[in-house]
DNA sequence: CCGCATACTCTCCATCGGGAAGTAGGCACC
DNA sequence: GGTGCCTACTTCCCGATGGAGAGTATGCGG
C-alpha cells in the first residue's frame, strides 16, 4: 500500500490539536496509544471499574462479561503497562489482587463517553443499515 | 469466564444512559456496535475522510498510511454496512470509487474527537508508565 | 503488443483470540 | 492424610484474523 511521506499526516493533526504541528514520532505514538486503547475490552473495562470502583479479577470480568480469562488477562496488563489501573496484590492465598482506575484511567473513560452514547444513539440506524446493505449485496 | 446473567449490565447502561433501562438484546447491540467503530482503523478512515471530504480508495490508503489493502477494504466495507461512508462507484475503467462520510460516520467522528485529544495530551504519561511499568517487570 | 490505471481479490504464513483446562499453595472439612 | 475449594493467572489446541505481496479485469494510450 503506497504512502505519502509528507505533510498530510502533519496536517490532519494540527487541525485536530489546533495548530499545533506533531513530528512523526509523536504521529506514531499516538497511533499506538489509539491502537491499543480504542478497543472493545478496554472500554468495557473501563466502564466496568468507573461503575464499581475497585475490582478483584474474576468480579472485572463478571462485570464485563463474555470475555475469555485470556483476554482479560492481556487487556488488564496492557491498561496497567499504560498506567490506565492500578493493580494492588495482597501477599495471601488464594491470590487477592485488586484493580482500580487511576485519575487517567478515569479520564480516559469520560473521553470514551461519548463514543458510547453515539452507540446508544444510532444502534437502530446502524441496524437499519446494516439490513440494507445486506439486501443490496444478496447476504446469505 | 462466569458471567452474570442478572441486571449488573442493565444498571450500567441505566447509569450512563441517565436512567433508562436497556435490555440485554440491546446491550448485545451496542456491543457489538462498539466492538465494529471503536477500531483503530475506523477512527483513522473517518478522520481522513473528515479532513479531506471524498476520496478514493488508494487515496484513503495514502491518508490514512501503513494500513494493508485487505484492512482497507474490510474496514471501509464495514463502514459502509453500518452506514458510516457513503461508497459511489463511477461505471468507469480503470475502476473509480469514491468514499465520503455520511452526516452519521461525521458525527462518529465527534464523538472520537475527545479520545484523539485524549490520547495527544496523555502520550508522554503513557510512555512513561510504560518504561516504568517494562523496568518493574524486567521485561527485555 | 505492452504498460498503465484502479479497486479490489487471493494466497501464504505469522500472529492472535476463543475455549477449556492446568497450576500453585494455603485452608477447611471429612 | 486426602480431597476439594479458592483465586489469578498460564498453557494448550485450533480456528480466526491480519500482513505482505501479488494477481485480476478491462479500457486506454503509446
Amino acid at each position: 500500500m503506497p504512502q505519502e511521506v509528507s505533510a498530510p499526516s502533519i496536517y490532519q493533526w494540527s487541525e485536530r490539536a489546533g495548530g499545533k504541528p506533531l513530528d512523526p514520532e509523536l504521529d506514531r505514538l499516538v497511533r499506538d496509544i489509539i491502537g491499543k486503547v480504542a478497543d472493545k475490552w478496554t472500554m468495557l473495562i473501563l466502564e466496568a471499574l468507573n461503575d464499581h470502583g475497585t475490582l478483584r479479577f474474576t468480579d472485572v470480568g463478571r462485570k464485563v462479561g463474555e470475555i475469555s480469562q485470556k483476554m482479560l488477562t492481556k487487556t488488564l496488563r496492557q491498561m496497567e503497562a499504560d498506567g490506565l489501573v492500578q493493580r494492588t496484590v495482597h501477599p495471601v492465598i488464594p491470590p487477592h489482587v485488586e484493580y482500580s482506575l487511576t485519575p487517567m484511567g478515569r479520564s480516559l473513560g469520560g473521553a470514551f463517553c461519548g463514543v458510547w452514547l453515539w452507540a446508544e444513539e444510532h444502534h437502530a440506524a446502524i441496524e437499519a443499515s446494516r439490513k440494507a446493505f445486506a439486501e443490496r449485496n444478496g447476504a446469505a
